[in-house]
RNA sequence: GGUGCGGUAGCCAAGUGGUAAGGCCGGAGUCUGCAAAACUCCCAUUCGUCGGUUCGAUUCCGACCCGCACCUCCA
């Protein structure tokens, strides 16, 4: 079955295909705003875009798939970062980013082929706003800010479906507080700007533009730059978290869509696809309610980042998913145990314990699209259908890791790698953890053995009890033992 | 208030007009001195509540209750 995904734009499940004669799809997702770590809710995002990019990779091709991610490292919080920190703004976004990245290692994430960043594309964004402005989509305003004038584009509201007659009446917002339109010089509260005009506070972060000294607005970089990217045609997919349906993604469709308006028939996106939040304890985990994890929190949990990655997908991309420690134990089992399946089936598949490394190490190397699927042809069929990974899941689990020869075994070998590693990213098996064992657990363990060994049972009873009341447990072998925290 | 999404076992979570996938936890057993690991088996007469349509609804329709999100910082 080709791959189908709800359109945010339409409510509706469709096909995911690429437009353009050349076969490439072209997708852009919103990256981050690097001005303090990402949080795992951010991650989920992050998480999602990449098993959609590697389903599309098995279905057309890894050649086939182009996919942005921007870096957006100019915005209100930075500038005001750079003044209370007394660091430049490349300062601060530089070492924001890099931390972004080596979590995007850790979580196992494809780097896409195109990671524009904002400060870089300002120049496009000037344009971008020229344009806007020559076909009267936009104004300067006195202070010499631009805005967008949303009742120049009708359309407006159309992702959202939000009623702006409604919304423009509208005295207070969602908390009840007044609605803030006059805060801003722009004819109508509905207007978003494109440039923000200098102000004192913004130190030495401005750029020149024809209507004086200042910087960008948020939402026009993703449309600067995904034309920039993509030569201005139509791009196939546009992703997200559902935060970003409104404003932002409703004012990128504004801006691109005006931008065009000399090209009947022009469309901005052909696909958007929206992600749900993560939420803990059934609130919403974000930067500004302070309630958020790092993947460096997870770590420090003592779990590896592909327990996060699994829990991140344990959930529809669509419906919200409640962040647990409950979640991260469950989600480590359900690895450990499809870890022992891989391990099972490799070993039927080679015949040889001492080969069943090399072998999984080989095939995870391989392309995925190379690989056969076996029995798990309907663990894909189940996630082709709007990237139902939970059922997918359930599908994977379903597969008995004995096969009935060593022919189906090689096949079935190749079609777990191929959902578990290729699709969902999971690069199992989980590396072996190193734990650090204190030099008196190292001595009670021995002498437990040794009395063990002596067949002085009491004695090893007794020193059990005395690693337990330490954290402490032996597993022991028929040739020795292993230590483990309890 | 407007809009949207959702309420499925102890927890997480798919799914379908024909009688409930899967994971975790838990229980029983096999095997080991013990413990663990491993393996086998068990674990929702029931899908928020109340009505309706239907031969039949958890699945469709309506009402209601509850939760969450968005309504210009947000993944």
């Amino acid at each position: 079955m080709p791959l189908r995904l709800h359109n945010t734009l339409t409510r509706a499940i469709e096909l995911v295909t690429p437009a353009n004669a050349d076969g490439v799809f072209r997708m852009y997702c919103c990256g981050p705003t690097v001005y303090g770590p990402s949080h795992i809710g951010n991650f989920r995002a992050f998480v999602v875009q990449d098993v959609l990019r590697r389903a599309l990779e098995i279905e057309l091709g890894a050649e086939k798939v182009l996919h942005a991610r921007n870096i957006t490292d100019v915005d209100d919080r930075i500038i005001v970062q750079t003044q209370t920190e007394k660091r430049s703004l490349a300062e601060i976004t530089a070492h924001w980013s890099g931390l972004f990245h080596a979590d995007c290692r850790a979580l196992n994430l494809l780097p896409p082929h195109y990671e524009p960043s904002a400060v870089e594309h300002i120049p496009a964004q000037v344009a971008l706003i020229e344009r806007l402005i020559f076909h009267r989509h936009a104004y300067r305003a006195d202070d010499g800010s631009v805005y967008f004038d949303v009742s120049t584009y009708p359309a407006y509201g159309g992702l959202a479906r939000l009623d702006f007659t409604a919304l423009r009446k509208q005295t207070t917002n969602s908390a009840g507080e007044a609605n803030l339109a006059d805060k801003y010089d722009r004819e109508a509260a509905a207007d978003f700007a494109l440039w923000k005009a200098r102000k004192p506070e913004d130190g030495s972060n401005y750029w020149p533009s024809p209507w004086g000294e200042g910087r960008p607005g948020w939402h026009i970089e993703c449309s600067a730059m995904i034309e920039k990217i993509f030569g201005g045609q139509t791009i196939d997919l546009h992703g997200g978290g559902i935060d970003l349906i409104f404003p932002h993604h409703e004012n990128e469709i504004a801006q691109s869509c005006c931008a065009h308006e000399s090209e009947p028939g022009y469309s901005f996106v052909r696909h958007w696809f929206h992600n749900a939040h993560l939420l803990l304890e059934d609130t919403k985990m974000s930067r500004s309610l302070g309630n958020l994890y790092t993947v460096a929190d997870i770590q420090k949990m003592g779990f590896d980042p592909v327990v996060l990655r699994y829990v991140l997908l344990t959930a529809h991309y669509r419906s919200p998913l409640v962040f647990t420690q409950n979640g991260l134990e469950a989600a480590q089992s359900a690895l450990h145990k499809l870890d022992k399946h891989l391990l099972a089936l490799a070993l039927r598949a080679t015949g040889d314990a001492a080969k069943t490394k090399e072998t999984l190490l080989r095939l995870k190397k391989s392309s995925p699209k190379a690989l056969r699927w076996g029995r798990f042809a309907t663990a894909w069929e189940v996630l082709t259908d709007d990237l139902n990974v939970p059922g997918t899941l359930g599908e994977i689990f379903k597969v008995e890791p004995k096969a009935a020869t060593v022919e189906q075994a090689k096949e079935d070998l190749e079609g777990l790698l191929k959902i578990t590693v290729g699709v969902l990213g999971l690069d199992l098996p989980l590396p072996e953890t190193k734990i650090l064992v204190p030099d008196e657990i190292v001595e009670l363990a021995k002498q437990r053995w040794a009395a063990k060994q002596a067949k002085d049972f009491a004695k090893a009873d007794a020193l059990r009890k005395e690693l337990s009341a330490r954290g402490w447990k032996s597993l022991d072998r028929k040739d020795g033992y292993d230590l483990a925290k309890e």
